[in-house]
DNA sequence: CCCATAATAGAACATTTTTTCTAGAACATA
DNA sequence: TATGTTCTAGAAAAAATGTTCTATTATGGG
């Protein structure tokens, strides 16, 4: 009952992920603009700027750790391999929130002011997927860190030289394959 | 003659970097807290929040590059590998300048309102890099994109895992080495 | 020793940004 | 249609941030 939103969250979000690479930093004012929501709006969903920043992070972070871990799990041939191109893929069809992830700064997203069940969802968040690659190492018999470098890391680095400005293209999914594969092979 | 300056331009972006990594932003109050001078001297010396943000950003990108150019362009029996290097060695010797760079955001750091003569000066910082990369890519026979993703994204995703927290052990050079080379051996 | 110069210091000022607050709009239910 | 509820709207207030300005300090040269 009452009245109905009028608007979706993933609009602010992505007006957030605009103003991040646009502007280079946050402005409540420049998020109403961009997303065509008013202010009072704003606080009465997020509560506060930190509240805002905070559910765009934990939004981008978990969905793009589904996406993450299910590639991660599913048995394969190569296996790494599907988790390394999740993040490519993850800039091409939900670009907003891998705007976040890619140029958002924890430290800003989710700052210590933030709402403490906020925080602690991360937590969550973050130790599920810490998890994730745990299992993943010892099943493979590859040291965590190298693990990380191959799945995370790299193909972090991959899609960051082409984001914000033009698209990620398809080319990079088999550079990605090319450097990560030695580094997944067990010496 | 005059009255000597009493601290280093150094110090100054060093509490930048800090603040950055910190805050997640840069607030003129903490880079004069934590660098101990006082708002009169800042913009004696910078002229602006934005002359600072600029002056951090050209240092530390003035920086890196001397050092990457310089392993670019030397002889080397793996072309290429000792620029890949360049970045973890930075990180370890260079601290505050690599967090700049590794977590300052371009548009943040050289913003539009920039001092022109500034803005200027990293648009050729970044056309000799440019250069640089291009040269090595058409002498080795390779696609420029895969020369940037071996020299430059793998080698700053791989530090970004340790930024800022710890330092960037030794050991990713070897993995580094290992993800670089399939990239960077002609096809 | 006095002056010119160049820098530091920090309070006062101005601007920008966030937050609050009151009014009103949209919907469900009875 | 009356009522309770939830949301939107946007101006006003509060807080935080950036900038200016005057006084002061430190150094070298005449």
């Amino acid at each position: 009952m009452g009245r109905p939103s009028s608007f979706l969250d993933e609009t602010v979000f992505a007006a957030v992920a605009n103003c991040l690479v646009e502007q280079g930093e946050v402005r409540l004012q420049a998020v109403t603009a961009t997303a065509r929501v008013s202010t009072g709006s704003i606080y009465h969903r997020f509560g506060s700027r930190e509240g805002l920043m905070a559910a765009a992070w934990l939004d981008a972070v978990g969905a793009f750790q589904d996406r993450f871990l299910a590639a991660l799990e599913a048995p394969a041939t190569s296996p790494g391999l599907a988790a390394a191109l999740v993040t490519p893929a993850f800039c091409r069809d939900e670009v907003a929130r891998a705007l976040i992830l890619t140029t958002g700064r924890r430290s800003e997203m989710m700052s210590d002011k933030a709402p403490p069940d906020m925080r602690a969802r991360l937590d969550q968040l973050n130790g599920r997927s810490r998890a994730g690659l745990e299992t993943f190492a010892r099943e493979q018999g590859l040291p965590i860190e190298r693990v990380r470098l191959a799945l995370i890391g790299i193909p972090l680095g991959a899609v960051r030289l082409y984001l914000p400005d033009k698209a990620v293209p398809e080319s990079v999914d088999g550079d990605i394959g090319t450097a990560v594969a030695p580094l997944l092979s067990a010496r």
